[in-house]
DNA sequence: CATGAATGAGGATTCATTCAT
DNA sequence: AATGAATGAATCCTCATTCAT
């Protein structure tokens, strides 16, 4: 009995993700210059040819999981959707961050030694720009509702302080206070009235 | 006449300097895996060969660069070398830093980049966990003598801060608004009494 | 349909015999340090990288030629594999020796210029030993059964016999005198009752 | 008081044998190709430049290292140069043979290299073969004297013999029984009357 | 859809030799 | 006569990508 369409979309689908998945975990742990397509394949458990049926190049590769990332983190904001922050979802955005960073280390890993890398970096620029214009813009209304004196440096002052969060969370994940410093964020930066 | 010994440590002083400039450039720009040792040599004006006159390998020579720099990080924590810092030395540490970033932007590049790769923060992990232990200690020193209540999670904090400027800075370095940052930073973290 | 398991062992085998085959040719005839990977690729009509495919370096190329021709000398002695020589296989293991220097000139030649190369013979160092201590032990008790007075020596001395032409034949082959040597050789070390 | 033209030949002769020493210590334990000059440079306590100024190329130092063993070893033969040897010449000439392994082992260790390494060997092929034909006709002289019935092949079975006892020695010389079959040697092979 | 053999361009490294001083 | 910096050709090896089956 021959597969139907759906059958196929879907193991293509999976297999996809396999891939994806291992390419991940050695491109967080051996970065992405270190990590060979080989590799990539052994740990999905498909050939090497059968890679480039699914992605055209490495560099496709990198692409596909950076923007599955970056789709995550854009839902963090605004997580209505209605355009703007309230105190409740600020206090949740950073609750999420901090989530998120647990459950997907490898991705954040990944994520800044990207971010780093120029010619890496250039890949994924485009999306990037527009996710942290966006999300300033949030801010910015945001800390102008609260009554913030300064609300444009104070929201690059509040990435930034996510930033390094979060680099110092991936590069040492067991010995990171993250509860602590969560309220101590909250408090300083959230501005409530 | 062969040139004296004098002569010979001077000119292997001065290419020595060549190369590595030549290097920390590209490595800054490029990356450390895309850049070539044969685009070094051409850069630094000289054979590809030579290189190898100076530096072992391309491990060796990043480390070198790496080290280089670690001193300069080292040199800005407690200037005075007394083990502790007062309130001046903390202005004076976080204005340092800031004037430092502007001057070695292609360093600092380097460094996060090198920070974010598994592979290449291998070569300089151990100088690396030695520095930030260091200067976490002179941190909650200075905040218990400060009287904070928190002191261990507030330097922490205090370091990922300045880890998200710095890396804020190196990635947008033109639009970065450094000098109000900077007074934000001293205000919220200093603590003075 | 990609070929089944069976079709790619093949391939891997035929192809692995003609890269040892141009290989061994090669080391032989021109040394193996001054043979190059890239002349073996082109002797063995494939391309560089692939060699790489079949052997992990140029290294584990020469210890699995080696390793092939000790299974040969291994076989020598012994044939019937009881653990003793009688007096035919004393014969036939002369015979033998002569026979396979000249089917396998070659081989006998990079033999001997790995023998004499310490940074070469390191690689099979081990094995080597293990074969002459057990072909040594073979030979005294051969002695002992013939009632040779001093057979730890004798068997030395046999061995050195066989080295000594050998390494002549190998130099020389088209000169040397073969089937007269061998009469001389087997009247005076048999020691035949 | 500046120096003769007898004293600057009497350095250049002395320095000229330091380098051939280090070369050969360096030669014979590591290998002709692996041996860089700059570590014979070193080893003899001169710089790289300099080594050029007392031998053209690193093929004439070994050449001109080769060429003064040959020399040793015509002169084992034949001691008294009449073109003959006699009984107690014979006893002579194994006897000094063992000598000579055992005091210039590291000559011999490259010689036999050398010998099996046909790029290398190619530079001293000419000289070598005079020597073996010189070599030859005064043993099948010796043997025809002493009434052997086939000397020709004798002689080139005695020249295996030696070459094969003396690689052995050279590949395993603490262990190698040397007494004990110089005497079987001379036994077996002088076919005294 | 699936396999892994095959390619070839590119990269790090070595080293005999030359050369300015 | 002496030094060691400098060169560049050659070498081993890696790996993204292609292709026959």
């Amino acid at each position: 009995m021959p597969r139907t369409p759906e059958q196929f979309e879907k193991i293509r689908k999976t297999k996809r993700r396999q891939i994806m998945n291992a390419a991940l975990e050695l491109f967080a742990n051996e970065g992405y210059h270190s990590t060979s397509i080989s590799n990539i394949a052994i740990k999905a458990g498909v050939s090497k040819g059968l890679m480039y049926n699914y992605f055209e190049s490495k560099e496709e590769l990198i692409k596909a999981i950076i923007d599955d990332g970056l789709d995550i983190i854009q839902n963090l904001f605004d997580p209505d959707k209605d355009g703007s922050l309230t105190e409740q979802e600020f206090d949740y955005f950073v609750d999420q961050t901090f989530n998120i960073l647990k459950k997907n280390l490898n991705y954040w890993k990944l994520y800044f030694s990207i971010m780093m890398q120029p010619t890496v970096f250039d890949l994924v620029k485009e999306r990037y720009k527009e996710l942290v214009t966006e999300s300033l813009k949030l801010l910015v209304e945001y800390y102008i509702r609260q009554g913030v004196e300064d609300p444009e440096h104070e929201a690059i002052l509040f990435g930034a302080m996510m930033d390094g969060i979060s680099m110092n969370y991936v590069l040492n994940p067991e010995l990171f206070p993250f509860e602590q410093l969560k309220i101590k964020i909250i408090e300083r930066f959230s501005h409530k009235n």
